[in-house]
DNA sequence: TCTCTCACG
DNA sequence: ACGTACGTGAGAGAC
């Protein structure tokens, strides 16, 4: 179509090039570091190693195999399981369930803290200077520019789109990530709440709009409308929740799971469902009209005619087309959020070439922007990237918002 | 090579 | 009664 081929020769062609210079620009990785971090992760696994093997009883158990983890405390140690087993029968003892039991039982707290630490080591602080390219001396990604369904990038060999954050041991690894040398920085650049922004464009929800353009806490705006409270007397706790929902509502997700996701009664997510949809109304029309053309035409679009076809969209089974109905919400958000990222990468890159700047795109994760920056240049390229990131896409309802940072390591920037 | 688990947006 | 949130990649163990 008209929208697909202009989607090809303005998006996905220019950006090939923009890709490959980030992937032979690559990263530098401070190794020192993370050989360091390793030896202070090693020592903690083995203590809490220890210490398991001590209240276990045993030491000829692998901690790293989930099936001698599930024999260990549901044989063994008899503590009575009553989820579902894996497809292969085994005891499931994935975080979800562990968590249940730790307060519990000692052991499996120190079972949960060894997991972590070791998935760190193994994954990241290990491998990371491993994957250094002798001749350049940087960590070279590949992008995979046409594999994720919905228009986002993916990152392989390493992936670098992944690198941890959200706990303050994983966040540590982000320290390794540093400028060339001295006389650079590295600037991140991240759009806030991006999807949440696009979906109150695509569906039109006039308080949703609303609560972008009055500049608000998004989170506590929604949640003075959830439980009809005012702005200022919204509670840590409703901000929480009207997080999450904002969150699920993306997915498509049901009451069983919001009620899973914040540990309350099914009966009462389903209410704060309810209160959600009768205030935005509009999001709900949207659901409900994006299921109803994805069932008509056998695909959903994003802002720029990207498609996506949805074989199952119409099946017999209700599971499978409920499955396929999340696909036809989130898609057009989630792929409206890539095009609109995509757009900006080029427009940034081209500002790059074209000005003579040193700095470099380094990274891309989804919603940000990694900058190998020289210090001079750093003012100058601040409001350069911000321009290109929020006007990517032309004559949308609400404001974007990008926020800017610059360190001497990803940590400090971000 | 598959399964399980877990890291990110 | 059943299944139960979107999109990814990778390490370790089991087979």
């Amino acid at each position: 179509t008209e929208a697909v081929r202009k989607l090809y020769d303005e998006v996905e062609a220019p950006i090939i090039r923009v890709l490959a210079d980030i992937e032979s620009e690559g990263v530098r990785i401070d190794p020192d570091f993370l050989t360091a971090y390793s030896s202070v992760l090693e020592k903690e696994i083995k203590e809490l190693q220890e210490k398991i093997y001590a209240d276990a009883g045993v030491r000829e158990i692998n901690l790293n195999a989930p099936g001698q983890i599930g024999d260990l405390l549901f044989v063994r140690m008899k503590i009575p399981y009553r989820w579902k087993k894996t497809k292969t029968g085994q005891f499931s003892t994935d975080e979800e369930i562990l968590s249940e039991l730790a307060a519990e039982h000692g052991i499996v707290r120190d079972i949960l803290d060894y997991r972590g630490l070791a998935k760190l080591k193994s994954t990241y602080v290990d491998a990371l200077p491993r994957m250094i390219n002798p001749r350049t001396g940087r960590v070279h990604t590949s992008f995979n520019q046409a594999l994720a369904q919905t228009g986002r990038l993916s990152s392989q060999n390493p992936n670098l789109q992944n690198i941890p954050v959200r706990t303050e041991r994983g966040r540590e690894t982000r320290k390794a990530f540093v400028p060339r040398d001295a006389g650079h920085v590295l600037l991140s650049a991240d759009y806030s709440q991006i999807e949440l922004r696009l979906v109150a464009h695509i569906s039109g929800d006039q308080t949703l709009l609303e609560a972008f353009r009055q500049g608000h806490d998004i989170h506590t705006a929604t949640a003075a409308k959830v439980f009809g409270v005012a702005l200022e007397e919204v509670t840590k706790e409703q901000r929480y929740k009207a997080k999450t929902v904002n969150f699920s509502i993306l997915y498509g997700a049901g009451a069983h799971n919001l009620s899973k996701q914040l540990g309350i009664r099914r009966s009462e997510a389903q209410q704060i469902i309810e209160a959600y949809f009768a205030q935005f109304t509009g999001l709900k029309a949207y659901m409900e009209g994006t299921v109803a053309e994805a069932r008509e035409k056998g695909y959903v679009t994003t802002l720029l005619g990207r498609r996506r076809y949805l074989r199952d969209i119409n099946s017999v089974s209700a599971v499978t087309r409920a499955n396929e109905e999340r696909v036809a919400i989130n898609t057009p958000v989630q792929g409206s959020a890539a095009d609109m990222i995509k757009v900006a990468m080029i427009h940034i890159n081209e500002a790059l070439h074209r000005g003579g700047f040193g700095a470099r795109m380094i990274l891309q994760v989804h919603d940000e922007l990694v900058f190998d920056v020289p210090r001079t240049e750093v003012d100058a390229l601040r409001p350069i990237i911000e321009e290109a990131m929020k006007n990517a896409l032309p004559g949308l309802l609400v404001p974007i918002e990008v926020g800017i940072g610059t360190g001497e390591n990803w940590l400090e920037a971000h």
